[in-house]
DNA sequence: ACGTTATCCTGGTGGC
DNA sequence: TGCCACCAGGATAACG
């Protein structure tokens, strides 16, 4: 469900309210999400600090230090020697949310499809619940997942190793685009959901952006023209970074982790508007399935 | 190698 | 009201 703006959305909330916080109790109330999450993820990374969250593609990178300091026993073997700087790695698949509760603005009880409880606070000695800032994942349909990687594997990991560039970093322009798309004969659309051709875009974006540069998403990738794909990285890059400073998105459920919604869905040019006329021209949005995916389009302004 | 389809899940909606 | 088919912001294994 969350695509980029949404997850830069809860990166900036988790470390508004996180970073610097000593992790005081992890809870998992249900491991069954796409990857179960690993038993020993809370001792782990209880009485670590969160030092930062990043965010690459839809992940979340939570940068958590080893507990450092006071370790009670020394390390038996080289491997043991080595830091231990955790990074836990959340993915909200289609249906996840984080909710983050300040201290004394507690839930009542966990709700349905709670996966991971975290409470962390300002000290150690002082551990009484209530002074607590607590995080929650909840993902009713299970696609996200949380898994704990150590930090110095991070670029070698299988789920980060093979992702495409940042669309919102300075480097990423439609020369690289254009080489990242070169001779697929797939649509313009599926290669832009594609994420080796450019991480973090999913499938509203993918048609706002379209949208916005005059492009059909039924053009075959690798057949358009340098200015029209420099045009098209232009677009992306302006969509995203609109779509941030309105929040996200949010259909249905999606809310971001203090419960506000984004408004960027009162934005949208042709995402769910079938049917709808076009801002631009009047014709109606069109709406047709492309490797499984809805996409808008107006047929009129897109070529 | 590449592109498309099926699949993993739950929940909401709309038709009958 | 119930029942059922279909849809959903993602990623990937399996298939042609």
């Amino acid at each position: 469900m969350p695509e980029l703006p949404e997850v830069e959305t809860v990166r900036t909330a988790m470390e508004n309210q996180m970073q610097g916080l000593l992790i005081r109790k992890v809870i998992i109330s249900d491991k069954r999400m796409r990857w179960p999450i690993p038993e020993n993820l809370p001792e782990r990374i209880t009485g670590g600090v969160i030092m930062g969250v990043r965010r690459r593609a839809k992940y979340l990178l939570i940068d958590i230090t080893s507990k450092s300091g006071n370790r009670q026993e020394q390390p038996k073997d080289e491997e043991a020697k080595k830091t231990k700087d955790w990074c836990l790695l959340l993915h909200l698949g289609m249906s996840g949310s984080v909710r983050i509760y300040p201290p004394d603005h507690h839930p009542p009880q966990p709700q349905k499809h709670d996966h991971l409880i975290i409470w962390a606070g300002q000290d150690q000695n002082h551990d009484h619940a209530g002074a607590s800032t607590i995080m929650v994942l909840n993902d009713p349909r299970r696609f996200g997942g949380a898994q704990l990687i150590l930090r110095q594997d991070q670029d070698q990991h299988p789920l980060l190793r093979t992702l495409g560039a940042e669309p919102l970093g300075n480097q990423w322009n439609g020369a690289a685009l254009m080489t990242a798309i070169k001779g697929r004969k797939t649509s313009i659309k599926a290669a832009l959901l594609d994420q080796q051709v450019v991480s973090g875009i999913g499938n509203i974006y993918a048609s706002e952006a379209l949208y916005q540069a005059g492009i059909s998403p039924k053009r075959q990738a690798g057949n358009i023209s340098t200015a029209r794909i420099e045009t098209l990285t232009g677009a992306v890059k302006d969509v995203l970074r609109r779509a941030i400073a309105a929040g996200g998105t949010s259909l249905r459920d999606h809310v971001q982790p203090g419960g506000e919604i984004g408004y960027f869905v009162q934005k949208l040019h042709v995402y769910g508007r079938e049917g709808e006329t076009c801002h631009q021209c009047k014709t109606p949005i069109k709406m047709i399935r492309q490797s499984g995916r809805s996409s808008f389009y107006c047929p009129q302004c897109q070529r």
